[in-house]
DNA sequence: CTAGGGTTAG
């Protein structure tokens, strides 16, 4: 025994650098082996079982069943690190080792038939687990745990609870284990309720006692935001170990109460628990504070963990600071696929795309297999259609490699083809979808009105009702979007009720959309009624508000909300300025306008963008401060692009200027800004000097490009009164028909 | 048993 303890002392350190005959013996016996084996368990090392084995079959010595149960037992230590398991030789390994256990009739050991189905279950090879455990002719307790944890690990949940039902049909009694597995798959909202019997069979069992399994009904709950009843739990647990606090640590985290979660962690110190790196990964996601939980990292000896660093990788990617997450992304001696999707992700949200193609390169020559989440992540930054070629390449990608099967992918890939307004190809991809869930309604609905079909979303939502599905905050909002851009009140308005009869969660979009729609309709007090309620309006509904003001022609009220804005310690951005400085265009406040211009680079040190100038053009053209703007744009920092042209032009028209609206509409021209507009201005500026030769010969001009304008669509709302009352009478929005008839058309 | 990457809105 001793002998071989030493050599396998012997090979754990020495093994990689030289080669096994060295080490055997010419006769090696069965217990050298068995030992080699052992010493591949405790380096977590499986690299080498393999050629081991292989060696013991030329040695013509022969298995024993502990032999197969030290290999396979080498390969479960090596599984909780993720090489094996992303490993593809593990399947094929799996599966020789597996034929040699038949041919020697050791399968005929219920144990070791277990330890390749839990092994199986480890590889995410859910089938071979379940075939096996079909094939089993006497299974046992741990049997029918391995396929319920390897159902579960591997999300088959439901699988996981009727194998459970099963298994107590056959009169098995589960143990501590069994729940242990079981519980983590009703960690959802859908089946915690199935969840909370398995908890209430705990109780009666006794079963729950166990800290692990009191550990495991924590975490569900705290997934289905019930913090209540984890605290509960948290608390029954007498004697707490790390993965207790880390649970808890992970509760508050994950449902926002990052203080809850750091005064968790406080308390797990003081009770002189350790720390371990799951702590650290936990409190990461709880959004503790980045500089001094990498510190702490580095202070107490974690910076080697890989699974600590990934999540650093994950949080600086997270908060937009790219360079430190890349940074410590290339110190990392072995990549891993949830590293390297943070780091796309984080390019892909600033719009590098350049970069987001390169990772992916990379993912592929590190041989890593890109799963869903990462296609989706690389499908995210596709945001317009000079992107096509790149996006289509990747869905190709999806095709060939059977990711496209996933519906997160599906799901990706409808809103990158409705950011290239490729509405017909994001039909047919929702057409071919099996189950569509929610998300994929909002998708395909939010693409309907990305592209201006309004009316296709209504119908969209029509259906999604009829398949049972209720509308979130996000659905609501997109639909809002659609209202705004059609000016579809009544249909608003019933959205709007919608979330109030339902108390959606009134998120700051929602609030934003609703404020917008209300506004685009023209009715400013209801858009003030709905802002005034709101606690604390984020950015962006201030924003909307301002240029709300400004675009219904109260200038004043747009400049005092921005005052108020100021007051309440929010700071303004660039798109505020744009709100501002269209306020003061409409209301021809010249003055105001050229303070608050000023403001943005003196106050708020941002440098004023294309837009801005065109409203500072706009504003001083229009007001009749021709040269004045003109000099402005001269002197402009910036290339001047068609709008701001196009602004100086149009106040040509006001002020009959032939001569400088001849001048500019060649610059226009020039630039390549071949729209009817243009035509449309000149043609105007002729006719206002009478000058009727000149206006047919713009409008040839106009006809021969082929630019004959866009033409106007009017909207009665009426027209679209069928349609939404189809879709009223489905929904529980049409509950309070009383409602409905009382609303008098507007 | 605890844990890290992603989607819809803006």
């Amino acid at each position: 025994m001793s002998s071989a303890y030493t050599i396998g002392h012997y090979v754990r350190t020495t093994l990689p650098r030289i080669g096994l005959e060295f080490i055997l013996p010419s006769n090696p016996n069965i217990s050298v082996f068995h030992s080699l084996f052992k010493s591949c368990s405790e380096t977590k090392d499986s690299r080498w079982a393999f050629i081991i084995f292989r060696r013991l079959l030329e040695s013509n010595v022969k298995p024993s069943d502990l032999t197969f149960s030290l290999l396979i037992k080498a390969y479960v230590a090596d599984a909780s690190s993720s090489t094996v398991v992303d490993s593809p030789n593990a399947k094929i390994e799996a599966n020789q080792i597996q034929t040699h256990l038949r041919k020697s009739g050791f399968n005929q050991y219920v144990y070791l038939t277990t330890a390749f189905l839990d092994f199986y279950g480890k590889l995410g090879c859910i089938y071979y687990a379940q075939h096996l455990f079909e094939e089993m002719p006497r299974r046992d307790v741990v049997s029918w745990n391995a396929l319920i944890c390897g159902y579960s690990r591997n999300g088959y949940d439901y699988d996981a609870l009727e194998v459970f039902v099963q298994m107590l049909r056959e009169g098995f009694s589960p143990c501590q284990r069994t729940l242990v597995g079981l519980v983590p798959s009703c960690g959802r909202p859908d089946i915690i309720f199935q969840g909370k019997a398995i908890h209430g069979f705990g109780i009666k069992s006794g079963l729950d006692l166990d800290c692990r399994v009191k550990n495991a009904l924590t975490s569900m709950y705290a997934k289905c935001a019930d913090l209540q009843a984890a605290e509960v739990l948290f608390e029954e647990i007498c004697e707490k170990t790390e993965v207790s606090w880390n649970t808890m640590i992970g509760a508050y985290g994950q449902n926002g109460l990052f203080d809850e979660a750091m005064l968790v962690f406080k308390q797990m110190q003081k009770e002189r628990m350790e720390v371990n790196y799951v702590t650290i990964i936990c409190l990461l996601s709880a959004n503790a504070h980045l500089d001094s939980t990498h510190c702490y990292v580095i202070k107490t000896g974690f910076a080697t963990d890989a699974s600590v660093i990934t999540s650093l990788v994950c949080s600086y990617a997270g908060c937009g600071n790219i360079e430190s997450a890349g940074l410590l992304y290339n110190l990392m001696p072995q990549k891993n696929l949830v590293s390297l999707t943070a780091m796309i992700s984080g390019y892909a949200e600033k719009g590098n795309m350049g970069l987001v193609v390169e990772c992916f390169t990379q993912m592929l020559q590190l041989k890593m297999k890109p799963d869903a989440v990462a296609m989706v992540s690389i499908l995210h930054g596709f945001t317009d259609p000079t992107f096509i070629g790149s996006g289509l390449g990747i869905h190709a990608y999806g095709l060939k490699t059977g990711l496209c099967a996933d519906c997160l992918v599906v799901n990706g890939l409808i809103s990158m083809y409705s950011k290239f307004g490729d509405i017909e190809t994001v039909f047919s991809l929702f057409s071919e979808m099996g189950e569509k869930q929610l998300i994929s309604w909002n998708s395909v609905i939010s693409g309907c009105v990305q592209v201006g079909r309004t009316s296709d979303a209504m119908e969209l939502f029509c259906q999604m009702r009829m398949y049972g599905h209720s509308p979130d905050a996000i659905t609501i909002a997109s639909l809002l979007a659609g209202c705004s851009e059609v000016g579809f009140l009544q249909f608003g308005e019933r959205l709007h009720n919608y979330v109030l009869r339902n108390n959606l969660d009134m998120e700051d979009f929602l609030e934003t959309a609703l404020v917008d729609m209300y506004i685009k309709c023209g009715r400013l007090e209801s858009a003030e009624r709905v802002f005034k309620s709101i606690k604390e309006p984020c950015l962006a509904t201030w924003n909307t508000m301002i240029s709300g003001y400004g675009l219904s022609g109260h200038e004043h009220k747009a400049l005092s909300c921005y005052s108020e804005m100021q007051e309440q310690g929010l700071k303004p951005d660039r798109i505020t300025f744009l709100g501002v400085l269209s306020a003061c265009i409409h209301g021809g406040l010249v003055w105001e306008g050229k303070r608050y211009f000023r403001s943005m680079r003196e106050d708020f040190g941002m440098i004023p963008g294309l837009q801005h100038n065109a409203c500072m053009v706009d504003l001083l053209s229009r007001a009749g401060f021709l040269e004045e703007a003109v000099i402005f744009v001269k002197n402009m920092e910036v290339e001047p692009d068609s709008a701001v042209w196009g602004a100086l032009l149009s106040s040509c028209c006001i002020h009959q200027e032939l001569k400088l609206g001849e001048c500019l509409a060649k610059r226009l021209l020039l630039l390549d800004y071949n729209s009817g507009g243009l035509y449309v201005l000149m043609s105007n500026l002729y006719a206002s000097k009478g000058r009727w030769d000149d206006v047919a010969r713009v409008r040839k001009m106009m006809k021969d490009t082929g630019g004959d304008g866009s033409s106007g669509i009017s909207l009665i709302e009426v027209s679209s009164l069928e349609k939404m009352n189809n879709s009223m009478c489905l929904s529980d929005l049409s509950l309070n028909t009383n409602y409905w008839q009382l609303s008098s058309p507007h």
